[in-house]
DNA sequence: TAAAGTAGTTTATAAAATAAACCTATTTAT
DNA sequence: ATAAATAGGTTTATTTTATAAACTACTTTA
């Protein structure tokens, strides 16, 4: 009936980075900072969890000399996020 | 864009409690504990915590001599259940 | 050159989930 | 009659998470 929830994703914070994610393939750490509204060390830790998980990626590099965070959604968490849906809607219907 | 998630329903255990609730109205502690595969003691908390937020009312009384709790959502439960997954869409479509 | 801003990370604290141990009473087997 | 098992939970302890606060390192502006 309830099937566990991937609690990787049964985050708010980590759910709304992969949702944005979802849709846009690629987005860097101010974006994702501002459209989540969410605290730089909170957001920091989280995508770490993510990327652990597989779920991201994330590329360090520079833009106009300042450090520049990317992060991409894998095929992984891609399908961990459909996963992911598909399970909560049993427990929303 | 992302509303922040009622903490108290964005919880695996509560969330398919109140799930259970919605449809039923009432439902005894054996129920809820063999319907969400969860232990007896995660689910005496969380249905304190449930309670507390007035969400749902707890009767205790017996039945054949045993104690019996009975759990049945409340106005403020069906609301707050209705927000939660309203928002909650936001981030998984 | 000092102050403020950018882009984060690390560390510490608070809150949550979960498991393990416990409690009280009842039923069943010996 | 009594010991063991079962029912129906609660309480306490431990682990995991989430979050905030403090810090680092560098850049830009006054």
């Amino acid at each position: 009936m309830f099937k566990p929830l991937d609690p990787l994703l049964h985050s708010q914070l980590r759910l709304a980075v992969m949702s944005l994610l979802i849709g846009l393939e690629e987005a860097d750490f101010t974006f994702l900072k501002e459209k989540t509204a969410s605290t730089a060390g909170n957001l920091s830790v989280q995508l770490d969890k993510l990327e652990k998980a597989g779920y991201i990626s994330i590329q360090k590099s520079f833009r106009d000399k300042r450090p520049l965070t990317t992060c991409k959604i894998t095929r992984k968490g891609i399908s961990a996020f459909e996963a992911y849906v598909e399970n909560l809607k049993k427990y929303i219907e």
